[in-house]
DNA sequence: GACATATGATCTGCCAGACAACACATATCG
DNA sequence: CGATATGTGTTGTCTGGCAGATCATATGTC
């Protein structure tokens, strides 16, 4: 039952290279409408499985550093572990060096869940990039992760912080 | 595949290729901010914009069309063109063929706005990608628009599901 | 033509999430 | 010790996404 190409009229013919920000953005609903279904039974989706691979794999030692990290609020970070750590997915624990901070931790539970859910992100992932060739998503996904590395080592603004303004003064007429 | 250090900058010596999402995701939040900078005077920063960008260069016929493009929920499409149409940026005019539906165009106004902003944009766009070389921001260019106008023409959502007209799903994040 | 169904636009109501402001505990630095 | 900054949690507000209903019109079927 594959869809008539014919039925979005506009198709690409048009598309120019000022639509970058279409392209992104198109980009990332199909990722997010992938990865949401896989994710489904995760709390809250998408957002709860990145935290949840963060805290794995990532080093990040406090919440507001995750909330940062991952662009959200670090208000909605609050509920999100809280909701983790009712799905037995990740604990907090008393950081042994800042009493203030907590640090998020995995449970063995979402250790393993992770595991799992990463091989049905990964597929998600190809399945997104399905128009490209396998050596052309290697490409996208290199230059995506130095793109996005680059814009952490300058610009090191999370939701939250005060707002630290991005090396764009030239861009403004 | 390891994480190739190749970028030797600290932060990111933690980065897998695992952060697919993360690093689309970071990409559209510093385009974002970028954006908004520029076009903070059009009406809903930069949804306002793309809409208008498209009414200019893009063919959709119907504001259902537009919103489905954008990826915009089409009850938000009517505020938003509410407003670029106080703006004196575009037009409502009723469709010949359709009369229940409404033809958006653009004013002399909203044409001329569009081309001083469209200059502004791919400035922004160059310097969220500062950390590729000009070559490189061409591949990936190329790479995205190829892959997001796949997805417009066969829509897979991953996990085999029934192929569906474009469903949009919560990109905020 | 009569009828059923589909589509485009709009409005209403509900809810999740972004954001700011505040409170509290604790860390750091003078 | 005092001042300031940071980590976390709480509250309230506001925007936007989303479902559902409504109305006008188009399309397809008999």
């Amino acid at each position: 039952m594959a869809t008539n190409p014919e039925t979005t009229h506009e198709r690409c013919r048009a598309r120019r290279e000022g639509d970058f920000g279409w392209h992104v953005g198109t980009l990332l609903r199909a990722y997010e409408a992938a990865v949401a279904e896989v994710v489904a039974d995760v709390p809250h989706g998408s957002r709860g499985y990145q935290v949840l691979d963060v805290v794995v794999h990532g080093d990040q030692p406090t919440q507001v550093a995750l909330a940062a990290h991952l662009g959200i609020d670090r208000t909605v970070m609050t509920y999100l572990i809280d909701d983790l750590v009712e799905a037995d997915l990740v604990l907090r624990e008393q950081s042994p060096t800042d009493r203030r901070a907590r640090r998020v931790v995995a449970t063995a539970s979402g250790r393993t869940t992770l595991a799992e859910l990463e091989r049905r992100v990964r597929a998600a992932e190809d399945a997104t990039m399905g128009v490209l060739a396998p050596d052309e998503r290697e490409v996208l996904r290199g230059l995506l992760r130095r793109v996005a590395c680059g814009l952490r080592d300058i610009d090191l603004t999370g939701t939250g912080g005060p707002p630290v303004e991005l090396p764009m003064a030239a861009v403004r007429s």
